[in-house]
DNA sequence: CTATGTGAACAGCTTCACAGCG
DNA sequence: CGCTGTGAAGCTGTTCACATAG
């Protein structure tokens, strides 16, 4: 068996795609699948399907398939999913608070429960949206994260204050980070940190619409 | 020589960070870099620096480095982010508006110059923040695009809407798509798509942060 | 001596293909 | 048969190491 060995980053942010499309199977009332499904409807390999579960131990029979209710919960089960997960924020500005109403978070449980900035004039006032949230100083990060035994944090917060920002994060207890500020953050390499830069994504497909990635 | 070859996506998307890099060198006065330096800032090693600004040509002088206006001239005009890039936005939700918000885009070049929506109650509305947008109604879309020649469009759009009004798009003359409906987008393979999905991020952190990926 | 540019070696992820179970 | 699980093969991107230019 295979599972002994470290499975690569690809293979879970492709499990954390089986496993929306496992929840659409189920609403849609299917019982069974097979890699072929399930690859097709994500335009992954029947083939890649199968390696990335293998990573995690054996989850099907050969000659039926999958069980769609019993996969997605073994998948959840491993990505820790299988409860909901708190979260905080740091950095409430435009993109900050579109993250706190973004209901995308909730359907797959996760839960913004608190959320910081530096700038007097956001501390305190309620975002808007459900369930308003109140914005509190960044002091106040390390006494929330350990009450609510937080791992997970979203960093919105300008390029110029990343890196500090990133420091106290994990001085407060956090061990992942979303990082949405487009800088380098140096933290140990025991913090998992995730990155989204949108004007890499935009430069990336300005190159590719202008004919020379052709 | 190697800049026959067609560049990998990823050394794509370093370029982006080595311009953002380059950029920052510049505004603090200097004049020339190395591969080692510019390596270093972005968490990347020299030789792949190097071996990534092979793909397009030849940039700097042995034993001297590269100069850092030049350099910037030339990864802008690989990019096409030399001259200002008109994109359009379509679906006014939180993340939408958030978009329309950012000021990232417009300090790389990019400007929003419509944004657009299915949604009557949203149409005409003004968008909150600096230059107000007009929400247009999504049979626009053509139009706008064909008189702007636009190539790039932001899809923030529900799920259950991403794959019909990718196809919108796609009818509309756009020809890359940065996409944050969590769905896989079904295009010609001459249309150049980029998706960020918030939630496969966070369910890989919470993997991380778990221990399972120790 | 410094730093680039690049073929060659390497590593890691994906695809193939098939043995084996149902 | 159909479909899984998995070694083996293949491929793509990264790192190495060095010839070469300044």
């Amino acid at each position: 068996m295979a599972q002994g060995e470290q499975a690569p980053i690809p293979a879970i942010r492709r499990l954390s795609l089986y496993l929306r499309q496992l929840e659409v199977f189920e609403v849609a009332g299917r019982q069974t699948t097979s890699s072929r499904d399930l690859g097709q409807a994500l335009g992954v390999s029947d083939a890649q399907v199968r390696k990335d579960l293998g990573h995690f131990g054996q989850f099907g029979r050969p000659g039926v398939g999958y069980q769609v209710l019993d996969l997605i919960q073994q998948v959840r089960a491993i990505l820790g999913t299988d409860k909901p997960t708190d979260v905080v924020l740091v950095g409430v500005g435009n993109l900050g608070r579109a993250l706190i109403a973004y209901r995308g978070f909730a359907k797959r449980g996760f839960g913004i429960v608190a959320a910081f900035d530096t700038d007097p004039d956001k501390i305190g006032c309620d975002t808007p949206s459900p369930d308003p949230l109140v914005v509190r100083p960044i002091e106040d990060l390390q006494e929330v994260v350990s009450r609510h035994d937080i791992r997970v944090g979203l960093l919105a917060v300008p390029a110029s204050a990343g890196q500090t920002v990133a420091q106290l994060m994990v001085a407060a207890g956090i061990r992942g980070i979303l990082n949405f500020a487009p800088v380098l953050l140096r933290v140990g390499d025991d913090i998992a940190v995730s990155s989204v830069d949108l004007s890499v994504h935009l430069e990336q497909l300005a190159f590719q619409v202008n004919g020379l990635g052709s």
